[in-house]
DNA sequence: CGCTGGTATCAGCGAGTGATGATGTGACAT
DNA sequence: ATGTCACATCATCACTCGCTGATACCAGCG
């Protein structure tokens, strides 16, 4: 079988406040105050979606006296995106292999 | 601005049988009765996941006869895969880039 | 034309999920 | 110790979204 994207990843990144904070966390590591800053969530809102990226292996913590700090792991998105790359050389090259019409 | 991925696609992506469906067409091109088959989906409920992935400009449409023919247009795949590698290459180059604490 | 088969659309239901408020916990400062 | 601040957890509500059944549409074939 190729490439079989893990579907539990690609739908974490498919909110759009999680996918923002991701984009943010690939320019700095950031604690959740910063977080509330940048995005303009409830604390509470940005905590629950911070577990859930945790908990999908997408970001680490990093706790640094009261403050907790969160970086991205690249290599789950250069994971990413070599499956798509390879879906899409997939696709490419079965672009005219059409099953006949049963 | 870095990499903004758009939410659309991989929200899009994020559901399994539709992740699942494009995992086949990047393999060949097919109609609607063989993804019936290889799903174990209902029609109806295939047909619904097809129109999302047609409004989402991750598939193509091409009628023959009374059938219809899908298949995958690599270059949304390649975007992505082109994003994800953007993403991961910031964070890699941002590792140590912590933000004070306020 | 009428019939059959492939596909799309529509309405409705139920489960999953994001947002919010209240509350708990732990660390630092006074 | 007491207060404050940063953060996490819990319970709840509201809504979205995927699945299903019924139905409509369209192309070919008799």
């Amino acid at each position: 079988m190729l490439t079989s994207v893990e579907p539990d990843v690609i739908r974490v990144l498919g909110d759009p406040l999680r996918l923002q904070i991701v984009t943010l966390l690939a320019r700095e590591t950031l604690c959740t105050t910063h977080l509330v800053e940048e995005t303009g969530a409830k604390q509470t809102n940005l905590s629950n979606h911070m577990k859930v990226l945790r908990e999908a292996g997408i970001v680490e913590t990093e706790p640094c006296g009261r403050f907790t700090y969160y970086k991205l792991k690249p290599e789950v998105l250069a994971g990413l995106s070599e499956q798509f790359a390879a879906l899409a050389a997939s696709a490419r090259a079965a672009a005219d292999n059409k099953r006949a019409c049963p």
